[in-house]
DNA sequence: ACTAATCCCTGTAGTAACTACAAGGTCAAG
DNA sequence: CTTGACCTTGTAGTTACTACAGGGATTAGT
């Protein structure tokens, strides 16, 4: 079986697979006489395993450690199950993150009540600074109180940037 | 303000600043004689406004919008309205997705029983064959049956390849 | 037998969003 | 006058690939 099959069967592109053959973590495939990359069963196997474990959300770094394990006679499933529940606290924690995400946003898009608004009060939010110049700086100017509503009226001189 | 204190207040590294002024995310800072860079309150404020989004997930490339719509003076608050909404959606794209992940992960952790085994069942379903050789093959070779409970057999020439 | 299309090879550069370092300039304190 | 803390630039590294460029090999069709 030469790349572009490998490829099809495994619903990948070859260049991922060349990828992971370079990184190691792929065995290297047989070469044919013409220099063509050639594959059998058991690298399928393998690609298909490194392709399910990233569907899982490992990264390269994990699928590297699940592969080892596969690999390791003296394995036990108990490395195996480790990896797994630290990943699933990883998935967990990103899920906590998203969910607080979710929230926030929601919040501030409560914040648009007047769509035709041209004072964007979500701008103003973000925009706002919370105590840390004033607090921090020793006072070398004034500080002109809060600075009421000016919106977007800072750095007014910087546009299309690039 | 130098860059030193900038940084602290806004509790970033020197090295982001620069790097959002480079990709013209930041407008960029005067400069005093000895060529330092020189920031005051609307440098500030911009950077919150940067940094703030990007804690709210938004991309580098969704910041740009909204600090562009922040610097219009036309714009109003439905543009920005429409942006967060569409964030929104991604978020929770992104939760469905990692919540997929974890009943997909936590089903495969149900499989390690006894941790004790050798053989893994999750190595195993990870990298078992579903059907793609066998299906798209020309039937070059024979594929002798679903090849049973060889565990980890194949490649076992591939250890540590770094 | 010739040609065009389709494979394959290697190597490099690009992506996001920074971080880390190297090699050097500036400035205030001891 | 040296030490240390700051600043400058530029380059390379990170993750996990993708997209060429520039070439060779094979295959299909005429």
């Amino acid at each position: 079986m030469r790349i572009g099959r490998l490829a099809d069967s495994c619903d990948c592109s070859r260049e991922t697979i060349r990828y992971y053959e370079k990184i190691g973590l792929l065995p290297p495939a047989m070469r044919s006489s013409n220099g063509y990359r050639s594959y059998d069963a058991s690298h399928q196997k393998w690609l298909m395993f490194i392709l399910r474990s990233k569907a899982l959300g490992f990264s390269q770094n994990e699928v590297r450690r699940l592969t080892n394990l596969a690999d390791t006679p003296n394995s036990t499933c108990k490395d195996v199950h480790r990896l797994i529940l630290a990943h699933i606290d990883d998935v967990r924690a990103r899920l906590r993150d998203l969910q607080q995400l979710e929230s926030s946003l929601l919040r501030l898009e409560a914040k648009c009540i007047d769509e035709t608004l041209n004072e964007c009060p979500v701008i103003d939010e973000l925009m706002a600074t919370p105590q840390p110049l004033a607090m921090r700086a020793r006072a070398s100017h004034p500080v002109p109180s809060p600075e009421k509503s000016q919106s977007s009226a800072c750095a007014r001189r910087f546009p299309g940037q690039a």
